[in-house]
DNA sequence: GTGGTCTAGACCACA
DNA sequence: GTGGTCTAGACCACA
């Protein structure tokens, strides 16, 4: 599921195409792999139809997923797989901005952690029950 | 010390105000606190004074902090000080991003805390060291 | 169109503020009227377009005109309009300065009157002929 | 009598200077007139002697008055005496201000003769009165 | 030293 | 075209 950041400035379709070739290079999504029909991930997303379908046209332009007609769009081989250590990478950049912050409003590291699990355990519970 | 992002399209100016605001409200800046001189911050951040002096003087306006020509900017006691539920919540809602995050790169939710500890780890090395 | 008074020690930027909300006060500019663009103002009074664009910026904090990005900038509805009295005020307060130093340089009032009458008329002129 | 503007931001004692030379350029005092004492002139203007001293003190560098102890202060033969039309153009500009502020404040300028007319009358009854 | 104002000129978002 | 932000750098008032 992706999720969009209205405040970012960043074009939703670009978002999309962003937040999808990350997966595909992250290994979240695998090759061959059907992505959402156009529809579906704009009924989820609550977005026009159209945006989607320019996400969906910039990715296979750019090789990353290649739509079918009749078929539906797949997810390609990445060309430029990350690592382990990317993927750890894009996310410690976001834990260091939620430290900095936290650093910010007086909110010590160990809390941080404790936040953390508590967020995490939250999760798991709401996908118990979903 | 403040951290500017570049990408996210709200003037620097603005970062500025929102950030030391921030401080004050949680307390991480007490009233009466003397704020760096505005060519310091300028030179810390890598942006013109003049951009500092606009925010400083934006903050002014909102009553976070007074100025005083010759002697500095000082904070004020907010207005609206921020609980510890604040506070946190203003933490989670990165932490929260980062987990988002994590999942699209397939990085489990263990591996997350394992991370974050280690920045952490990492952080207070700096900190020894300097 | 303005006047600055650069002997005054007052900063152009609240010159400018001063006189348009006088303006719109006492009813010279109407709700609704657009002012000049930052950059026609500026040419105009031979100042920086900064220096007019923190005036109007002044201005729209204070609610006496509303600035529309690509548009331009409008007058608002004055909080405070001026009475006939208030308007008579501002003109007589000058005239009294006006009566004082003629009696420091000895000058006699009918020459005042006289004086005004031949500077409204050299006025008038102008006009015409521009 | 002179007249302080507090608003000026020139000092009080230059405002003394200033006016003094002009009363004496003008013809409004003579070569031989004698100034009010230090103190007078203080309690009259509400300032501290001091001040006032301080003016005179610069008027005599400047060899516009002449200091006699135990007799008093004297105005000396100016330097550069105004001519009439000197005198008439240092109320002119006051009496522009008027104007343009009349503009301003949408005043006409029948207006402004009017108001001039019932100031200098109501001087004079003043002066009849004290 | 401190903050405040200003010029000169660039680039951006919006219409 | 419009206003908004920003850099670079100067000069001022105040302490």
């Amino acid at each position: 599921m992706l999720n969009l950041d209205e405040q970012s400035g960043v074009p939703f379709y670009l978002q999309v195409v962003q937040q999808v070739k990350r997966q595909i290079a992250s290994g979240a999504i695998v090759p061959g792999d059907q992505l959402p029909a156009v529809r579906d991930m704009a009924r989820d997303l609550v977005l026009n139809p159209n945006t989607i379908a320019k996400a969906y046209q910039e990715l296979e332009r750019e090789g990353v997923v290649e739509s079918r007609r009749g078929l539906g769009t797949f997810a390609r081989a990445p060309l430029m797989p990350m690592t382990d250590a990317d993927r750890r990478s894009v996310v410690s950049e976001l834990l260091v901005k939620a430290l900095v912050e936290a650093e910010q409003v007086a909110v010590s590291p160990e809390e941080v952690v404790t936040l953390l699990k508590k967020l995490i355990e939250e999760k798991n519970e709401q996908r118990i029950i979903v």
